[in-house]
DNA sequence: GCGTGGCGGGAAAGCGCTTTCCAGCGCTGC
DNA sequence: GCAGCGCTGGAAAGCGCTTTCCCGCCACGC
């Protein structure tokens, strides 16, 4: 057993040939090697199945092809997309991703960033939304210093205030066009399951929201706190069945948490759209398959995944470079006119 | 720019202790330090921040933290429960997980499991589905016996030929006890939404069912393969419909399948489960909020993910050990007497 | 004819850590 | 009183690779 794996060493002695110069063919350096030697070493290396030990390349060059992912909870869709967009592009670009889920804790979310550290990882994607928890949020920043002091790369999905590369979705923008979209479907009294205050993107979207009844003149929304979960979104709703509000649509600042509320107004024999309209915000792909449909502000959620990772990967200025993408208001089977 | 990494080197200096020391105190060895030294270099370690090189470490002791997860798409929900599980496991025993995904491409799980080994990975979980495409697999087992040979391990969820620790989950028996408790409502005449035929899972799925429709004296299903996704369902459904076969009931081999096809049916008037009776397989959890609820087999998704994590970060025998997990008939709504 | 460059090859010095091996020391047991 | 033991600390040899530095060779140009 344990038929020691082969080492470059090995390749270059049965080639004949010096360790450098079996390094320079193997892994291309900008040193030339004549074709007759390159052609003895590939073929030997191949001969004998050599794989170079990632490791020692690492250690070698101080630095890794590892890419950090971090997420809250890989089971939710909206992080599954962007997880699918940042690993095609890592792939394609000869890196592995390393997946780390922090269960929204941030203690675990600095955690993940200095083990991501320890292994020298080229560039860390933060996909979580980040919190107003000014401590936590120092912490993470200090540990994301030292990365980037280190050579690492870092980029956010979504807003965040560390200084480095974002991709932006419009939450703010898509939840006042949404708001606007609903109103004139003929909507007058609005509530929103909010989720918790702290979250920045659950603050933006509502934020938006408010302003875009404010544009057209519409009574401020009932505002319902609770989890960023399908659970939180249940509950919520519940909530707001039992608060006696007069609201005939009600927003929900996330697909997910939309979903748990649908499950509660059908429940609670609340017909949708019929005695109430609902909307969500991101169009995760599940969404093809509720009923009635859900309207929302569709994210393209994979690319956001992509941007950030062709952010990272890109050497770029040390400028931090913020791309924005647009959310769009689609309308669909679970908001009616009023 | 650039503040280069604290070394253990310079921690040991700073500390007055030699590196032997240093590494012993930081790394738990079974060597004793003495609690003076001890203390010290502990809090020159914490006052400098020091956090050790992973890929040295790796290299040293010639075994990494990485465990491998290959997949074949991240998005969809088996998957990513799976994924939930294999991470949360691995991230308690201190490890972090490499996620790969292959878009089911058997090459592509061949390279990846070749990266894993270069980067000394100690364990890789495959999620995916096996195929009996035989060159396919040749290769992908030549590359896993090379992991093995290096001390890797090994553990395969689903059906795996490749000798390597095995989660199973109960295919045909959960296909069979489907088809009675589906015979039981009154049906007579099934189809299949079957996937490929060259998988595993799909054929397990599908010969149980056989089975259980043959225990109840049906006749045998309108077999329609097609591709294992949610557009397969759709797609298949679609086939099935304009097949005029009298069906009265139909079996998608996954819930993601199932999915698709109650789309297809919907979208083409046919009242589920008044029409036709649905069900799927696995209970993926994006099947509560679906309607009408889905009638499937539950498997617990993220506990197989933990108990292939658990296998193949247990030590364990040189034997290839393989865990039985039991599916249970799940009837829901998508199912009506007939 | 010989100095000058340029170029391909190899020796060897690390990269940051683990671990073996040895030295020193205080004990025990005869 | 001393051999022998167990225990802690340190020196140093790697782990497998990259990369610098040097050397020898050839082609030129004066």
């Amino acid at each position: 057993m344990s038929a020691r794996q082969v080492t470059l060493a090995e390749v270059a002695k049965q080639a004949g040939v010096s360790l450098a110069t079996a390094s320079r063919v193997l892994n291309g350096s900008t040193r030339q090697v004549s074709e007759e030697l390159s052609d003895r070493v590939l073929r030997t290396a191949e001969q004998l199945g050599y794989v170079p030990n990632a490791s020692a390349q690492a250690l070698a060059r101080n630095s890794s092809s590892l890419v950090g992912l971090v997420v809250h909870d890989i089971t939710d869709p909206y992080f599954s997309c962007i997880a699918a967009g940042v690993t095609r592009v890592a792939e394609e670009a000869g890196l592995v991703v390393v997946l780390g889920t922090t269960g929204r804790r941030p203690e675990r979310e600095v955690e993940l960033v200095s083990t991501l550290r320890a292994h020298r990882a080229r560039a860390i994607v933060l996909a979580g939304s980040r919190t107003t928890d000014r401590t936590a949020q120092a912490r993470l920043a200090a540990e994301i210093d030292a990365f980037t002091e280190q050579g690492g790369r870092v980029a956010c999905v979504s807003q965040a205030k560390l200084g480095t590369d974002t991709v932006v979705p419009g939450n703010r923008a898509g939840g006042r066009a949404l708001a606007r979209a609903l109103t004139e479907l003929g909507h007058k009294r609005f509530a929103v399951l909010a989720g918790p205050s702290e979250l920045f993107v659950a603050r933006d979207r509502l934020a938006g929201f408010k302003a875009g009844l404010a544009d057209a003149g519409a009574a401020p929304p009932l505002v319902i706190n609770g989890a960023f979960t399908r659970d939180g979104g249940y509950e919520a709703a519940l909530e707001l069945l039992a608060s006696k509000s007069r609201a005939t649509c009600v927003f929900a600042v996330t697909d997910v948490m939309a979903m748990g509320a649908m499950a509660a107004l059908r429940e609670r024999g609340v017909r949708v759209p019929e005695d109430m309209s609902i909307a969500g915000f991101d169009d995760i792909p599940t969404l093809r398959d509720t009923v009635p449909a859900l309207s929302t502000v569709r994210l393209p959620l994979e690319e956001m995944g992509e941007i950030a990772a062709g952010l990272v990967l890109d050497p770029g200025g040390d400028e931090a470079r913020t791309v924005r993408v647009a959310g769009e208001v689609v309308l669909r089977a679970s908001t009616a006119h009023n």
